[in-house]
DNA sequence: CTTTTTGCAAAACCTTTGCACAACC
DNA sequence: GGTTGTGCAAAGGTTTTGCAAAAAG
């Protein structure tokens, strides 16, 4: 993977923020330093990043891909009212059962779903 | 909401298998019995049945939203080779830090990658 | 008869991709 | 210089939606 310009300033964005923002979003952060950056260029980075274990991918219920610059082993919580999403720095405990069943795990993603201090009631 | 063959159709397929399908898996399995029916009709349904909680609705890395009919409390592994979707019914525990933030949690959705016994090596 | 649901097709939406040009090494 | 990455715009794939007709109660 050859250095460029574009890509640094997306990982950057990524690494600096723990809010899970969307392509969009990152590529919106990213015009304000550099104006011609291309929405395919966010895209295609993104992927590489996150292929490259570099970054992770979010699938939730908003049908938008979110990506979080923290690789470490944590889970997510998401505000059914706001949207907010919270890392949870205490995993849920792999199941057993995978590994009796003969099922390698590389990888998990849990989810949790309610509402937030700010949106109860 | 009133009675409709077509949705009894959709509810049926959805509750009778255990693969977890997608939109357009259920809407071929649908035309089936009913050549007619529309896809709009198959996505207009999946939606109001998860948002009665009569199904649940599974968000993977492939894009594409799957469906699952059985709505007790359990988790999923998906296989990064072959995509197959295995339930997994002892869920992982709800980290107790959710309720020390203040965070009323209404929904889980944990999420195991990995390869399966017929894709290991 | 009124309201909900359908089929159809078009639109919306997010994401990917082809191509010529620029940047990297 | 050869290869990889970019910008642009077009295409792709999934999901949603507007509308007139059909079905439900």
């Amino acid at each position: 993977m050859r250095y460029s310009k574009q890509r640094e300033l997306i990982t950057e964005i990524i690494k600096g923020r723990k809010d899970h923002p969307t392509a969009d979003m990152i590529y919106n952060s990213a015009r304000e330093l550099e104006p011609n950056i291309s929405l395919g260029t966010v895209y295609r980075n993104l992927k590489l990043l996150a292929d490259e274990g570099v970054i992770i991918t979010l699938e939730t219920e908003d049908k938008r891909l979110h990506y979080d610059g923290d690789i470490s082993r944590h889970s997510h919580f998401i505000c059914n009212k706001c949207g907010r999403i919270v890392d949870l720095f205490r995993p849920a405990e792999t199941p057993v059962e995978l590994k009796e069943a003969g099922l390698t795990v590389t990888d998990e993603k849990c989810v949790y779903y309610g509402f937030c201090n700010c949106c109860n009631h």
